[in-house]
DNA sequence: AACCAGGGTGATG
DNA sequence: CATCACCATGGT
């Protein structure tokens, strides 16, 4: 995909995109920290970073407030613009049920979240909606990050800063039980118990192990944080609709053509089931049918 | 192995 | 107004 970039006075035209959907990406329960503005652009941060962004044309985004040098360098690796899905998808279409999921939402893409910041937002996720991880999120980087320009946006907490805290003072945050949940994960990766940097140069059971010795980190959040956190592409988060998936259309498992790619399988799937549940017929009450 | 709490919110009836 | 479900986990 080879990407043309022409400033402009109030931003950034990228043109040559392909396969890419911003309300798909931003809006698939990978990611909390964008919403969507009234005008269909999105803004949000990652990676103490702000981005406002549109995407006018399928083939063409519009960054509001960076410059090439940024998208460049950083925003260009977050939404993974230097992969090709094409080739992806076609492998992944083999199979009837995929094929369809694809073409419900063929602009999915999954990003390169910072690691500690996937994290914390999967424990957050927990038995939770996404409306109310993102308005916690937000409440955690507003009042433990700094700030970032005027734009009102502000970094995500550290684990140092975490690590500082009691689940207490996480009060404000209204995460409930997961605060101390959080306060664990925090301490662990500020003392090194959990090393987050040797993570993308371990073995993937032992890398999920690690990061289960995080008290309320288990199998799902485990996987989430290594999909989204760190890229591990084979990773497949069973959440619950990903169990209803497996049960009524996939019992024995992904076919060969998916396991590869589980973790952008299971993306396509699970926003397929979660947006339009009457598509796969089956029943979203009980699952252990 | 089978429940159950923990916090809050939006959707549904 | 009540109930349920929610990208789960740890404890009983």
């Amino acid at each position: 995909m080879q990407l043309h970039f022409c400033s402009q006075p109030d931003g950034l035209l990228v043109r040559g995109v392909q396969d890419f959907s911003l309300p798909q990406i931003l809006d698939c329960g990978q990611c909390f920290t964008f919403s969507p503005l009234p005008d269909g652009s999105w803004e949000g941060s990652a990676g103490g970073k702000a981005l406002r962004i549109s995407q006018p044309k399928p083939d063409t985004l519009f960054a509001y407030n960076t410059d090439e040098q940024t998208f460049r360098s950083f925003w260009a690796n977050y939404f993974d613009l230097n992969c090709d899905y094409s080739a992806i998808k076609s492998q992944l279409a083999q199979d009837e049920t995929l094929r369809r999921a694809i073409l419900f939402a063929p602009g999915i893409r999954i990003l390169r979240q910072d690691g500690w910041e996937a994290l914390c937002c999967f424990i957050i996720s927990q038995n939770n909606n996404i409306k109310r991880i993102r308005g916690i999120v937000q409440r955690m980087c507003e009042l433990l990050g700094e700030p970032i320009g005027q734009g009102g946006f502000y970094t995500f907490p550290t684990a140092e800063t975490l690590a500082s805290l009691s689940a207490e003072q996480l009060a404000p945050l209204r995460c409930g039980f997961r605060a101390r949940y959080l306060i664990d994960a925090a301490q662990k990766v500020a003392t090194g118990a959990v090393d987050l940097s040797a993570i993308p140069e371990m073995p993937l059971d032992e890398a999920k192990a690690m990061l289960m010795k995080i008290c309320g980190v288990g199998p799902k959040v485990a996987d989430c944080a290594l999909l989204f956190g760190f890229h591990r592409l084979e990773c497949c988060p069973m959440d619950v609709w990903m169990k209803r998936v497996f049960t009524y259309l996939y019992p024995t498992g992904l076919p060969d053509c998916a396991k590869e790619f589980a973790g952008i399988a299971q993306q396509y799937l699970f926003h397929y089931a979660r947006t339009c549940p009457e598509a796969f017929a089956f029943p979203c009450k009980e699952v252990s049918a």
